[in-house]
DNA sequence: GATGAATGAGCATTCATTCAT
DNA sequence: AATGAATGAATGCTCATTCAT
């Protein structure tokens, strides 16, 4: 029983990695659910039988993407004690994992947009999540007196905002170059926006590479 | 003849309308031919006398937009002197144009995402020359002396995506605030992380902050 | 399983056959998938499942008749040692099957060729085949020395020409009779035109002229 | 007035051109109005003017070809006495005719046969008719006793698909040798057919080149 | 006579989803 | 659990024909 309760996983995990290379090759609209039960060596039944419809497949991935975003994010803050060193190895991180999975980049950013009014929602909620982390620890950055008071809600927006354009550049580009060779004047113009002291700044200039 | 071309025009015109309504409806997968002609009172065969596809016209839509905000963007410019503010004038213009244009906007910014593998070429190219006009004006500030030097490639792609998120919220959102309302936060963001010298800053503080 | 593919080849059969009728009755460019999926009691969907387009559906049918025409001659002749009387009972195996099936020799020979470019080269190929039948059997008998050499390339088109046109006369009356009753007449004249000896032809003298 | 009927005959006749040209490059029914009133330098509603509908377009042409190979072929029969030359002579001058015309011979040939029920009759008619000339030399033939009794109406169509079928190989044919080339070895074939005296035959072996 | 905008019925094909086996 | 045959609604596009100007 535990074996099938773990055969059924897997089967799970081969439809859904093969959903990602279908959606992200094709957009949403154009993959064919016939396509990802072949990928993924089920037959259309079998999908229908670990999924409802192909709706909740799109999200599982969107979901799964946001999650491996928040946590990877949340762990690079945890470490670093100073609020603005936080949000440096938050951007990064997000570099990073994007610059690895472009599929996922492709569909989070690109296709998820205009997949339809019933993901409208489901994206408002994302991008809000993301924004909201970020607003969270620039609110924490101001009451420890790091950066000056200023609208973190609306930073939060447009740094995520800022990001995403960054990242979708990269992703619709035909021949981008990796991701990460942003992460320095990204940071600096970041930080700039929310006025963090010269200093500081200074203080960082060094890891201007990174792997 | 005249008035045949007008006549033709004036159809050509009616169809494009009803094209926006429909497509920012439904989106542009969900939206049928059908209800365009209907909305636009004409026949699908007369559609299809002024448009040869349902691709065209949507492109025909996206132009238009971006025209519109390009051609006011640099009016706004034009009438400015210095180039902070130019900068300035500029994103208060293409907040009131995409305000006044929800629909436009939601067809900009939201549906033209994933409506398709054919409109990433055309996207990507729009995308560019936002943030190329934006750079362009940072480059003019920055040999002006107005800022310090900077990567302004980055910054024009930043910015725009910014710019791009606010209005994406908002478009998004069920029951939105104006969109101006966004400006005087937005803008002393922007400035701050091109380091515009705090003086300059101070002169418009006054409709700083808000919620 | 074995029941499964018995269910599938049925459904198939079913499919075919009312497409014949529909496009025979019909022809080929007036043919409505909706009425061959109406008449094999299926849906729409249904037929594309089991053909990926019209095109193939009709070319199933043409195949069809020409396996079978092919065969019938083939084994009529097999059992004739006699080259002349093979070429007889060709003929007559012939008639019979066009005689038998209207509907399909009105898609053979009659919306088969107009039913558009994408046809001309398989039919082409089918006529050459016929053609290269009779071809081959004049060339044994001219060897046997049973008739004096002669163009067999042409005749063989030729025989077929004219095979073809008196069942196409056949096919387009609206009240035709027997398409057998024109074998002794095709016969004699066919054999005329190779220089039959008229010994042999006497033979079958017996049921000659009709109107 | 006359002048004007004079135009209104020459537009008529450049559509009637055009209308072959686009008719034997696509076929009936993929031949749109559209273009045979572009090819025409007319518009649609010109072409309207001077026919009533594609139908009646198509057979116009169908009835310029089949009389046009009549004239000749009667020509070419009434400057010969002999009833067995006749026939040659009309073979000849049809084999000519269509081969100094191709895009006509595979109008006819070809496109008009799967064109739809509505020509069916006009075909069977014109068939009928060309047949029904052999035929009538034919009994001519016989009744002079130029050649032994045989039954004439099949022979007539026997003998019009025969050449039809060398015909239409040639129509089908992508790169064909002229059409004329296939004159001596199918007169042969024919006169053989209907049991020529041999001696006749021997007369007029040598004419086996043409023009 | 001529034009070309407009009409609208028609049609092949796709595809998410269901369900008997 | 899995299969794959079957469903049927949905839709972009074509084109002969009409008719106001």
């Amino acid at each position: 029983m535990v074996r099938e309760q773990k055969r059924g996983e897997e089967r799970k995990e081969r439809i859904l990695e093969a959903a990602l290379g279908v959606f992200s090759r094709r957009g949403y609209r154009d993959a064919a659910m016939d396509e990802i039960a072949g990928e993924s060596e089920t037959s259309k039944g079998g999908v229908y039988f670990h999924f409802p419809n192909k709706q909740t497949i799109f999200l599982a991935l969107l979901d799964r993407m946001a999650n491996l975003l928040m946590k990877r994010a949340e762990e690079a803050i945890a470490v670093e004690p100073d609020p603005v060193k936080r949000i440096d190895a938050a951007l990064l991180v997000v570099l990073k994992t994007f610059g690895d999975h472009r599929s996922l980049a492709r569909l989070f950013l690109v296709e998820a947009m205009g997949a339809g009014r019933e993901f409208n929602n489901k994206m408002l909620e994302m991008r809000r999540s993301f924004a909201g982390l970020i607003t969270r620890h620039l609110d924490d950055a101001v009451s420890e007196g790091a950066i000056p008071p200023l609208d973190t809600n609306l930073a939060g927006v447009a740094w995520f905002g800022a990001l995403n354009e960054v990242v979708t550049h990269w992703v619709l580009e035909s021949d981008p170059e990796p991701l990460e060779h942003q992460y320095p004047a990204l940071r600096d113009l970041l930080r700039r926006s929310i006025g963090v002291p010269q200093s500081t700044q200074i203080d960082n200039e060094t890891n201007g590479n990174m792997a």
